[in-house]
DNA sequence: CGGTCTGTTGTGCGGTGTACAATAAGCCCG
DNA sequence: CGGGCTTATTGTACACCGCACAACAGACCG
């Protein structure tokens, strides 16, 4: 609430209860507050400091770096991905999508984070490596193409639905007015069917919308990628191949 | 060279050519060329303007924000990514999602940028639009199963490629560390697959790499992802189908 | 020849991550 | 019980960022 520092309680040195002010799970979830309720833009370690009531280099007592509060705040976000082992592979596949796709729209706002860090950086989450590669066992992929499809399926995981809640510039409403012309300059002989489907797609689809899937999800399109994904995916040779690098 | 603004000439006022002493086009070249060489984290305004040996405030002149001008450099990294018109819909769905693979790989540390901002934004690439909506309706779909098509289509073609070459922290070192010991901190009775297989994979998969596809590219993973969702998409029913919103 | 447009130089503000010093309270050990 | 070590914080400082805005000089046009 107050200006810059706030502090609590005054002045330098050790809190006296004997416990600390602070904590790494408070931080992190003030973090991901700040950026469910302000947005991305809104958190930084300083934010993060106004928030909690104290200096932002009290932040580094807990955490290294920004980069490092970011992987621990991804790791938070998701949590809870992984589905009931007891499914069949494509099911488990499908669940699996579409629980990573809700994680993220509990929060929107920090998908950008994902997509742009990499899955990986700080925790590496064992168990969902693991369980990836077994159900991938389990349809039959062997060598070289069940790591490829280990990489097939994190990268179809991650990449949709990073897409579809990608962070937007902060001029959206030009954006808007933009595209709220667009039908009216489309030649109908050069592009004919977006002159015919604009109606539909401005606003909703890709390339063609100001909002992402915070407040205009891509449910039916999501099926059908998480669909052809996975029963294409049984109908691939699963032995051989050659590696990535 | 200079400490800097560094500028050629001295003094305030119009160049006294009759020539301006920029240009829009040598702006976003010298931006991508900055991000080709240095990195994404060295590019910024003013490291443009030293670059081109101007201030910061003369790169507004052309550009009215840091967004518009980030919408310019994926243009034109996005030039020519649409393929030969006449190939079959399958064929032509392989070479889109190729080709932009390749347009990224030729500039890979601005695979974020495109990631995060949507794919939207700036100039809408109508052809693209036309192009993917003209394919999809040859391959049969229609209505409402049409428009998911096509967003399941951009996702997907951005989607895999944005992952394989995402943004590493710049403690990549540490990271890579990190990952040397951890073969031998997997339990084999836990993780078996891991245990077996994290040999192959550390540093070259998801999640347990420490180098993106610049330095790591995941060949035989992307035309697995390929393969999966066109193969996929020609199972899959080509009409009706609920709209995303 | 005066005014307006153009394309810069320059100044300044509020923000950022984070390195580093200062400091005070709790804790442990002799 | 007292001195030093550890802990957790306040403060200071620096180099960077995007960008708003003023100043201004040359070109161009009536």
């Amino acid at each position: 609430m107050a200006k810059t520092p706030a502090p609590a309680r005054k002045g330098r040195g050790r809190p006296q209860n004997g416990a600390p002010d602070l904590s790494k799970a408070q931080i992190v979830a003030t973090a991901l507050r700040l950026i469910d309720e302000k947005g991305l833009e809104a958190f930084s370690i300083r934010s993060v400091a106004r928030a909690l009531g104290c200096y932002p280099t009290a932040i580094y007592w807990y955490t290294p770096s920004r980069h490092v509060l970011i992987a621990e705040i991804i790791t938070v976000v998701l949590r809870d991905v992984l589905p009931d082992a007891g499914l069949d592979w494509q099911d488990w596949l499908r669940a699996l999508f579409t629980r990573y796709r809700a994680a993220i729209a509990r929060h929107p706002n920090a998908a950008p984070l994902i997509g742009v860090t990499l899955v990986s950086n700080a925790s590496v989450d064992v168990d969902l490596v693991e369980a990836v590669l077994a159900k991938l066992h389990d349809a039959g992929f062997r060598g070289a193409s069940l790591i490829n499809a280990y990489n097939a399926v994190i990268g179809a995981m991650v990449g949709f639905t990073t897409q579809e809640f990608a962070m937007l510039p902060p001029d959206a409403e030009s954006l808007r007015e933009d595209l709220a012309g667009f039908p009216d300059r489309i030649d109908a002989n050069r592009h004919p069917l977006l002159a015919q489907l604009s109606g539909q797609m401005i606003g909703a689809a890709f390339i063609l919308r100001w909002q992402n899937g915070a407040t205009q999800p891509m449910t039916g399109a999501f099926a059908m990628y998480v669909e052809a994904f996975v029963t294409g995916l049984d109908r691939l040779p699963r032995e051989g191949g050659a590696a990535s690098s």
